[in-house]
DNA sequence: GTAGTTATACTAACATGTTAGTATTATCTA
DNA sequence: TAGATAATACTAACATGTTAGTATAACTAC
């Protein structure tokens, strides 16, 4: 695969130059376009992109803070394999952070958060019913962002989302199981439904048993796809 | 104040030219040296350290990435001011990740790793009684991370010292007040010694506790030191 | 054929020149 | 004098040339 087909051109992002280089390569990232392991030639991607070394350089840099790529010096930079341990590293900090969320906004929770959260979940309800993976998940990120954001902490959804980024990667190689979504979707009105209640050991619970079925399902892969994890 | 006398030269540190400007860079703001507000002059810097813009420019990206300076694009890097919503951010997100880790710890705890803590803890007894609070800070990190690292996930504690980081330059503003550190000290072995007992819900509490007595202590700074703080 | 060596091609790291945008100051106008 | 405007001095962002280190491949010695 040539690397054009590989990674969207910058006309498709917004700020900087060096803020759109860094979410192009990200996306293919993201997407699995690049794949775990593969190096990431500088050159090539500032001729496709049509930027100089200055911008690629700090964009790579940001995606090494974020885990995706490995700086190798006076080597190379390459695609981060995926590590289970990290994989649920990120899990148990989503985990952490949320639970003391969950904490605060079950005593504090507005009734207009809480109508903003169900309307995420009637949406959630529908996208389901239809297996439309990419729209759920995007709902699904949606209110966990919510959660975070209603605590008044406005960091949280960034510090959050640098551990579960090694999920949100490996998600890309599970395969759609039918009725998935659904359960995905009743776990998450378990987690509001308490909220609703004011119950917080319930909602921290809910909350657990959530995070802990993506765990379930992820495991697996490392024997499935080996050579994208590391030490294989 | 002349730069030189601001901050350390590369030789103290050790790595590239971009990690060794990042720490002197990095330290210089953290000991109040370069005051909240005031402008980075790559230029002076580069004169100073003997660097060229590349490693400075890079070093100043991975403070914008802490939160310790900001960029205002095409116009100058600032040091941040304090906030007082971050550094409560900084301390709650913490307490979230460590009241995580003490659950995982109290039905976990090795005797080796309490060995450990209780060393620790018996070390800090004596610079508590001695008012030295530069050591008993070192500690007192160490500790922390040590609860961390205990759990096996090895970035939690990058992740936390992010937030933390806020907390820690606030903390500089702070004036000796005597027999604090011996309430730090109490307040330490009681998160011990529930962990001991394997008491998740008072680890928990005593945990929580403790984070909030640095919360109360840095709250009058606001109207203390006005200029260093945000909107005012 | 294999172990050890050298040469080559590649890379990140670093240095420095250029461009374009912002804030401040000085100048001009009413 | 007060307000608008133009000139200046500064900056980050970006482009590109240079250096030094690493891995791979070609080559030699045995």
């Amino acid at each position: 695969m040539t690397l054009k087909l590989k990674i969207r051109t910058l006309d498709n992002f917004q700020g900087s130059l060096t803020d759109r280089t860094f979410l192009a390569i990200r996306e293919a990232i993201m997407e699995l376009n690049f794949l775990p392991g593969e190096i990431i030639r500088k050159h090539d991607i500032c001729n496709t992109l049509g930027v100089s070394r200055s911008p690629v350089s700090e964009a790579l840099a940001k995606l090494r803070h974020e885990g995706l790529v490995e700086v190798v010096p006076q080597s190379g930079t390459f695609v981060s394999r995926f590590s289970l341990q990290d994989i649920k590293e990120g899990a148990f900090l989503r985990e952490a952070i949320e639970l003391a969320c969950v904490e605060i906004l079950a005593s504090n929770i507005s009734e207009k958060q809480l109508i903003d959260l169900n309307r995420n979940l009637k949406l959630q309800k529908v996208l389901a019913e239809t297996d439309d993976y990419q729209g759920f998940y995007q709902l699904d990120a949606e209110m966990h962002g919510m959660i975070m954001d209603f605590t008044g902490y406005k960091n949280l959804a960034k510090v959050t989302k640098t551990g579960w980024v090694q999920v949100d990667r490996a998600r890309q190689l599970l395969l759609p199981v039918h009725g998935r979504l659904k359960k995905a979707f009743q776990e998450h009105r378990a987690v509001i439904k308490a909220l609703e209640k004011n119950d917080v050991a319930l909602a921290r619970e809910k909350m657990r048993t959530h995070l802990n079925q993506l765990i379930l399902l992820l495991t697996p892969l490392e024997k499935k796809h080996p050579h994208l994890f590391e030490n294989s």
